[in-house]
DNA sequence: CCGTCCCGCCATGCT
DNA sequence: AGCATGGCGGGACGG
């Protein structure tokens, strides 16, 4: 046939016409005729292309496979019986089911069906082999053969299904045959990048131009609407992108580095690009095709050029689609209903470079590729700062998050595992509330005090809760972000007293609040102030969460989402807003159905769940934003607040189980009432290892929590390059003693590792999961992976590591990766949940 | 008929 | 040479 170029290349060998005949004993029935004779399932295949191990043609248990792998619901079920429990019910490597030997007539007649073959199916089988948010501590190896193994495909199949995972960072190559398994604690970051990328690509305009140039093309009005979408490619030379990389996540493997800008992946990424920066997150195919071939040659659009990449582009939308990240619609134009495809998956918020720290930037950029015209393009260094923080608390990140590089970039294995994915994992809670629209604010911060004296300003305005409670303003709330990833921090409303029981009321405190760590961290505190009494506190819900039906569940959170008051959530009614032409919508779905952005997909807990979460402006930030540094996936509670929130917990837990709720979970007796209760956020479901530090009273109110270090661009532009040392490591200190955290004696080391000093008796996660990197290729520590959901019910009542554990206050802070999403961002859509 | 997309040939680039 | 990847498009399937 024809030998057109193939990626610039010539392709010189038609194979076409050999080809054809063959066609007939392709598939499944050559398979089935390999395998009648002996049977015996390879143990070993070194390929797939001959004999295929046995599967279940039955058609009742092959329905079953494919039920169970097309049904969420299933597939959580089996994934909460655990990861290799998934695998039970499906084919098991090297014993050929009992059905193996069946006669040629029942083959046929269970000869599955194209749909059963389809790349969507297959890749819900591989995705339910998987977390989605895998532990350190499981066995995330990828073995190629081995899955296509298991779900008898050939291994082709497994690569178009793993490149498109290769794309969203999902997976990473680590040798030959061998992938490494990130689930979803890259996805955040990776879309947010790829926005980025996309947005800097003028993915929109392009969007714009070829819609044009249809249009126009419709009225013969050809030519200039063909020189300006020509334009407009060229107008960013560089239009040939590479494979867009994530610090930590490159390809290790140097085979693969030679193929990184290839097509299935990079195709991938821009797909997601298009959507992500498309207005109403819906791209249709066509104009997809032609942007991903028009990228530098618009001219020859030949036909069968684009017939390939729908075809490409159908590849990955099936996998896309099996993530639930798109789903497929039709919109409808002058010419007809037309294929196109939705985005379905988390909310990537704005891009706002303010907030993303410099470091993060120059790495992502140093690695996307050799070609610094490339990464310059991708990321260009001007910043949009429409969001910033407090400088001080910038340079406490920024320490912090370089030291977690630090650590994570210790050699690990002989493998090149790259630890860093799981670096993402710690997610910027703090910088998502750190940053507030800044015009959102009626009385932004004196920059001064913010510059120069964290601690000054936190004692300065240290209000008395009333008194701050005065001084929330619905009108300056700003919308957290819906957490992306793990470990959403979640802060709860204020209240003007606390009644509980287990709180130690003091003087200086208007409010009380629980407290909540992980044991890790809890023992931090203990050690620096033994005075401090962890309560384990009831857990009442331990198990009911997991009972809850997905579906209910996922009806609940609708149906939530509808009540919710529109000025409450100005995200939902402006959802409502949206209307693109589209036929597979359900217009009573208009408010966020999905897990994605909420946390039930996270196999990790340590979740509050937080749909909206309002801040006033005052001045507390610096305190809660230490507290979120340095206790990550602790939450503040007030304690008056439980209660209120405590009825809708609800959480689906699509994961493996061991969830708990925190509703119940703290007594008091407070009526509650606080000053703002309509903007009390929703307290979705916690799981976290309840401990109750008694006795610890943070002098910072809800109110306070939030708004506080925004400034100015002109405030932060002096903040962003100077450099202060030490000054996280003496913030620290100052804010704990403050606080009542620490004695006043003590010094906390903010990091060891950033400021060279060894301390004894290292924490505990640090040292371990060193070792253990080196030591154990298969299962690489990492820093502070959240524990895994079993075992938190578990964690709940003791702390691991002893009590001698020196606490350490650093290194895991939530790092400043994920932007923040202020009130100004405004949902231009709505997620929805249909199965099509 | 047409939208999808399975399938597997074979190019490519290691090892 | 052998193997791992994955580009690619024929043509089958399903509606």
């Amino acid at each position: 046939r024809d030998s057109r170029s193939r990626n610039g290349r010539c392709r010189p060998a038609p194979r076409g016409s050999l080809r054809t005949p063959l066609k007939q004993a392709g598939g499944s029935q050559r398979v089935l005729a390999d395998r009648q004779p002996g049977c015996q399932p390879l143990a070993t295949p070194p390929k797939l292309g001959g004999a295929l191990p046995a599967e279940p043609w039955t058609p009742t248990a092959n329905l079953k496979v494919l039920i169970s792998a097309a049904s969420p619901e299933i597939r959580s079920r089996e994934r909460s019986r655990g990861l290799q429990g998934a695998r039970s019910c499906q084919v098991r490597p090297g014993r050929p089911p009992p059905y193996e030997h069946l006669s040629g007539d029942e083959h046929e007649k269970s000869q599955p069906s194209r749909k059963e073959k389809s790349l969507g199916l297959l890749c819900l089988k591989f995705l339910a082999r998987y977390p989605d948010y895998p532990s350190a501590a499981e066995n995330n190896y990828i073995c190629l053969d081995e899955v296509a193994e298991e779900l008898n495909v050939e291994r082709r199949r497994i690569y178009s299904i793993v490149n498109v995972l290769e794309s969203l960072h999902m997976v990473s190559r680590l040798a030959k045959n061998r992938y490494i398994w990130h689930g979803q604690h890259n996805l955040a970051k990776t879309l947010q990048t790829l926005k980025k990328v996309g947005e800097e690509n003028k993915y929109t305009e392009k969007i714009q131009m070829i819609k044009k140039r249809e249009y126009e093309h419709e009225f013969d009005l050809d030519g200039k609407g063909n020189e300006e979408v020509a334009r407009s490619f060229v107008s960013n030379e560089h239009s040939e992108m590479c494979f867009v990389e994530l610090p930590g996540i490159e390809f290790c493997a140097a085979s693969v580095n030679s193929r990184k800008d290839k097509s299935l992946r990079v195709m991938s990424q821009k797909f997601v690009m298009l959507l992500l920066v498309s207005a109403p997150y819906i791209v249709s195919l066509e104009v997809a095709a032609k942007i991903l071939i028009g990228e530098n040659q618009l001219e020859d659009l030949d036909k069968s050029k684009f017939k390939t990449k729908i075809r490409r582009l159908y590849d990955i939308a099936n996998v896309l689609s099996s993530l639930e990240l798109i789903k497929k619609v039709h919109v409808t134009e002058e010419r007809g209903r037309k294929p196109a495809f939705k985005w379905t998956g988390p909310e990537v918020p704005p891009n706002t470079h303010g907030i993303t720290s410099a470091p993060s930037i120059s790495h992502i950029s140093e690695s996307i590729t050799s070609k610094e015209q490339c990464s310059k393009n991708l990321f260009p260094s001007r910043v949009k700062q429409n969001f910033t923080r407090h400088p001080s608390l910038t340079k406490l990140v920024k320490s912090i998050e370089n030291d977690r590089r630090k650590i994570q970039s210790a050699p690990t294995s002989p493998v090149k595992i790259n630890t860093n994915e799981h670096l993402s994992v710690y997610t910027s809670e703090m910088s998502q509330l750190a940053a507030i629209p800044q015009y959102q604010l009626e009385e932004p911060p004196k920059s001064e005090d913010m510059k120069n004296n964290l601690s000054g300003s936190v004692l300065e305005h240290s209000l008395p809760w009333p008194e701050a409670a005065l001084k929330a303003n619905i009108h300056t709330a700003a919308t957290l972000p819906k957490p992306l990833l793990t470990q959403p921090l979640g802060a709860l409303p204020p209240s003007r007293q606390s009644a509980s029981t287990v709180i130690k009321p003091q003087p200086h405190s208007g409010a009380s609040y629980a407290i909540y760590l992980h044991p890790s961290e809890a023992q931090a505190v203990t050690a620096y102030n033994p005075s401090f009494m962890f309560q384990p506190l009831p857990c009442a819900n331990v198990t009911g969460i997991k009972s809850i039906n997905p579906k209910a569940l996922s009806e609940m959170t609708s149906k939530e989402g509808d009540n919710c008051t529109a000025a409450a959530d100005p995200g939902k009614t402006m959802a409502a807003k949206e209307r693109p032409v589209m036929e597979s919508e359900s217009s009573s779905n208009r408010c966020l159905k999905r897990s994605w952005a909420l946390q039930e997909k996270s196999g990790k807990g340590n979740v509050i769940l937080k749909k909206n979460l309002f801040f006033s402006y005052t001045f507390g930030l610096n305190v809660y934003f230490l507290f979120q540094t340095f206790f990550p996936s602790g939450y503040l509670i007030p304690l008056t607040q439980c209660t209120y929130h405590s009825n809708k917990a609800a959480l689906p837990n699509r994961e493996r189980g061991g969830l708990c709720s925190l509703q119940h979970t703290v007594t008091h007796s407070s009526p509650a009432a606080g000053a703002i209760p309509e903007m009390t956020s929703e307290l979705k479901a916690v799981n976290i290892p309840a401990f109750h530090i008694t006795s610890l009273n943070i002098m910072l109110s809800p109110t306070s929590i939030a708004a506080a270090p925004v400034l100015s661009n002109s405030h932060l532009s002096s903040s962003n390059t100077s450099s202060v040392p030490n000054s996280s490591s003496s913030l620290l200190n100052f804010t704990l003693q403050h606080v009542g955290l620490i004695p006043a004696g003590v010094q906390v080391s903010t990091n060891p590792v950033l400021q060279h000093i060894p301390i004894p008796s290292k924490p505990e996660s640090v040292n371990h999961s060193s070792e253990n990197m080196t030591l154990q290729e298969e299962k690489p520590t990492v820093l502070k992976e959240p524990p895994e959901p079993q075992t938190m019910t578990e964690n709940l009542f003791h702390t691991p590591g002893g009590p001698n554990t020196v606490p350490l206050l650093s290194a895991n802070a939530g790092g400043t990766d994920t932007i923040s999403q202020g009130t100004s961002y405004i949902p231009q859509r709505k997620l929805e949940v249909s199965e099509n």
